[in-house]
RNA sequence: GCCCCCAUCGUCUAGUGGACUAGGAUACUGGCCUCUCACGCCAGAGACACGGGUUCGAAUCCCGUUGGGGGCGCCA
C-alpha cells in the first residue's frame, strides 16, 4: 500500500508552499487508495512552537486535508532514534566526535576562505571515541563514489563522490538531527513515496547513505519543485509565506485554495477547474511540472471568485457567517441570507467583500455620502421620488420583473431616464452607487423598508440643500 | 566558490518528432448584454531564452551558452 506523509517543521504557520506539498502527498495517497501521515518534525527545541503545531493543525483541517495517521511528533520518539544509533555506533558505521562548535565553525570559515569544500575533516574518524556528553555521533561514509537515486519526476539524479561528508546523526545532547530523524521515521512509519520540495534534492543523498548503513531499502522519492514569489524569488511574508489562516481571513475559500495550488505545477489538459473529488480521481505525479512556479494572487483571487458564485448559496452560507459577525444577521432566517447571497454572488472576488456589500440589508438607517446625495439625486429626481412616494403603496412588490415594469412605466411618465431613477434609488436602498440589482433589492427588503429608506433620504437631501 | 535542479504568452499551464497558423486560464484592451457593478458572451494583443547538432521534419531528442531556483549547519 501506498503510505505518504507530511512532515512540517512546527516554527512557523502553514503557507502556500507547504500546503502545496501537503495537498499533492495528500492526492498521491487518496488516488492510490494510499494512507497520508501527519509527522510534526520538532527536533529544533529552540525554534519549535505548540502554537504552530495548533495553527498548522487547524489550517490542514480547514483546507480539508485529512491524515490517516499521527500527527507524531518526533520530539516523543527520541529513544527510537537512539536505539537506531546506537546499531550504527556498535556496527561501526558511526562514530562520536568531540570537536567544539567553534572549532568546526572556524574550520569552516578557513575552507570557505581557500575557496574549498566545506566538509567535515575526520579529525575524530579514528578516534575510536566511546559515547559521552558532549559528543556528537558522526556517520561514518563509506568508500567514494558517487551517489546514484531515481527521482520518480526527474530521473536520474547523480552526486559526485565527495558530496556527502561524514555529518552528524546525533547531537551532542543526544537529539537527533533532521536527516536523521527523518529516515528513521520514514523506514518505522512504512512510507513508500516521499514527496517534497526540490529543495531537499541535495538533502537526498545523505539520507540514502543513512538507509545504506541501516540495510533498508528507501523509498520512492518525487520532488517537486518550489512555490516561488510573484518576483520569482523565495516567498516571503509579503505574500505567500503568509499563514493559510490568513487567506481564511481575508475571505478566501478552502476549495479556491486548493483548486488554486493544485494548478501551480500541475495540469490536466485545458481543465481549470477541480474540486477536491475530480483531483483526486485525475491526480498524476508524472504531470507535476518541473520548474519552479510563481505564486499570483490575482488568479488566486480569480480561482475564489469562481468558487464563490460556483459552490451552492446553503454550502457557501457558513464559510460567509463569521464575516457577518458586526451584523444582526441572527434576527434573519436562513432563507433571507439565501436569498440576498444569490444576488451578490457574482460581484465579489472573497467572502469578506461580500459581507461588505451586503450591509444595507442588516441596517435601516444607513449613512449617505453627502457627495453622492448630490450626485445621484439632483432636485428634478428628488421631486420624482417624493411623488413615487405615494405610488410605492400600490406597487407590486412580489417579484423583481413587475417591479421593474412599474418603475419602467414610472420613468416613461416622468419624463427621465430609467438610469436616472435607478441610480438615485439604488443610493436610497443601499447608501451605494454599485449594488446589486435594484429591483431584487427592492423584492429583498419589502415594501416598508423600502418606503422607509426613500422617505428617509429625501429629507436628508433636503438637509443638504 | 562547489554541487544539484529547471527553462512555452506578464503569470499558471496544454503540448511527449509531423494534427502548431503553438491551445486554455488569469491579467490587460475593445465590443455585446444592461437599472449600477459584476457575471456571462464575442473579439484583440501577447510565448517555444540563445547557439549548435540529430532528423525528410523539431516547442518536443542531444550538447553548449545564458538565465532562474535550490543546497553546501550539532536548522528543518
Amino acid at each position: 500500500m501506498v503510505v505518504t506523509r507530511f512532515p512540517p517543521s512546527p516554527t512557523g504557520h502553514l503557507h502556500l508552499g507547504g500546503a502545496r506539498t501537503a495537498l499533492f502527498n495528500y492526492l498521491f495517497a487518496r488516488h492510490q487508495g494510499g494512507k497520508f501521515i501527519l509527522r510534526f518534525e520538532d527536533t529544533d527545541k529552540e525554534r519549535s512552537k505548540e502554537e504552530y503545531v495548533e495553527s498548522i493543525i487547524s489550517a490542514l483541517e480547514w483546507l480539508g486535508l485529512k491524515w490517516d495517521e499521527g500527527p507524531y511528533f518526533q520530539s516523543k520518539r527520541f529513544s527510537l532514534y537512539q536505539e537506531y544509533a546506537q546499531r550504527l555506533y556498535e556496527e561501526g558505521k558511526a562514530y562520536y566526535c568531540e570537536c567544539s562548535k567553534e572549532l568546526l565553525e572556524a574550520r569552516k570559515k578557513e575552507l570557505q576562505e581557500r575557496g574549498l569544500k566545506t566538509r567535515y575533516d575526520g579529525t575524530c574518524r579514528d578516534k575510536n571515541l566511546s559515547p559521552a556528553p558532549g559528543r556528537a555521533l558522526r556517520i561514518k561514509i563509506p568508500e567514494i563514489s558517487e551517489i546514484i537515486f531515481d527521482d520518480l519526476l526527474r530521473g536520474k539524479i547523480v552526486f559526485p563522490p565527495d558530496e556527502v561528508d561524514d555529518f552528524i546523526i546525533l547531537r551532542s545532547d543526544g537529539s537527533p538531527t533532521y536527516q536523521f530523524a527523518v529516515v528513521v521515521d520514514d523506514i518505522t512509519m512504512g512510507i513508500t513515496h516521499v514527496i517534497r520540495g526540490d529543495d531537499h534534492i541535495s538533502n537526498t543523498p545523505k539520507q540514502l547513505v543513512i538507509y545504506r548503513a541501516l540495510g533498508v531499502d528507501p523509498p520512492l522519492f518525487a520532488h517537486i519543485p518550489m512555490v516561488l514569489g510573484p518576483d520569482g524569488n523565495r516567498l516571503s511574508k509579503r505574500h505567500g509565506a503568509r499563514s493559510i489562516l490568513e487567506y481564511k481571513e481575508e475571505g478566501y475559500l478552502p476549495q479556491a485554495i486548493i483548486n488554486y495550488l493544485a494548478r501551480l505545477g500541475w495540469g490536466y489538459g485545458d481543465q481549470e477547474y477541480f474540486t477536491m473529488e475530480e483531483l483526486i480521481e485525475k491526480f498524476d505525479l508524472q504531470k507535476v511540472n518541473l520548474a519552479p512556479a510563481r505564486f499570483d494572487p490575482e488568479k488566486l483571487l480569480a480561482f475564489n471568485g469562481y468558487w464563490i458564485r460556483t459552490i451552492p448559496t446553503e454550502e457557501l452560507l457558513p464559510h460567509l457567517k463569521p464575516f457577518l459577525t458586526n451584523y444582526p444577521f441572527q434576527k434573519y432566517s436562513e432563507d433571507y441570507l439565501i436569498k440576498i447571497l444569490e444576488s451578490i454572488k457574482p460581484r465579489v472576488k472573497t467572502l469578506k467583500e461580500m459581507a461588505e456589500m451586503m450591509d444595507f440589508y442588516f441596517f435601516e438607517e444607513l449613512s449617505y455620502e453627502k457627495e453622492l446625495l448630490e450626485k445621484y439625486i439632483p432636485p428634478k429626481i428628488k421631486e420624482v421620488l417624493k411623488r413615487l412616494f405615494q405610488d410605492l403603496n400600490i406597487f407590486n412588490f412580489e417579484d423583481e420583473k413587475s417591479l421593474e415594469l412599474q418603475f419602467r412605466e414610472l420613468a416613461e411618465k416622468e419624463g427621465i431616464k430609467l438610469r436616472d431613477l435607478a441610480q438615485a434609488l439604488r443610493i436610497a436602498l443601499t447608501g451605494k452607487p454599485i449594488s446589486p440589482p435594484l429591483f431584487e433589492v427592492m423584492k429583498c427588503l419589502g415594501r416598508e423598508r423600502v418606503k422607509a429608506r426613500i422617505e428617509r433620504v429625501i429629507k436628508l437631501r433636503e438637509e443638504v440643500e
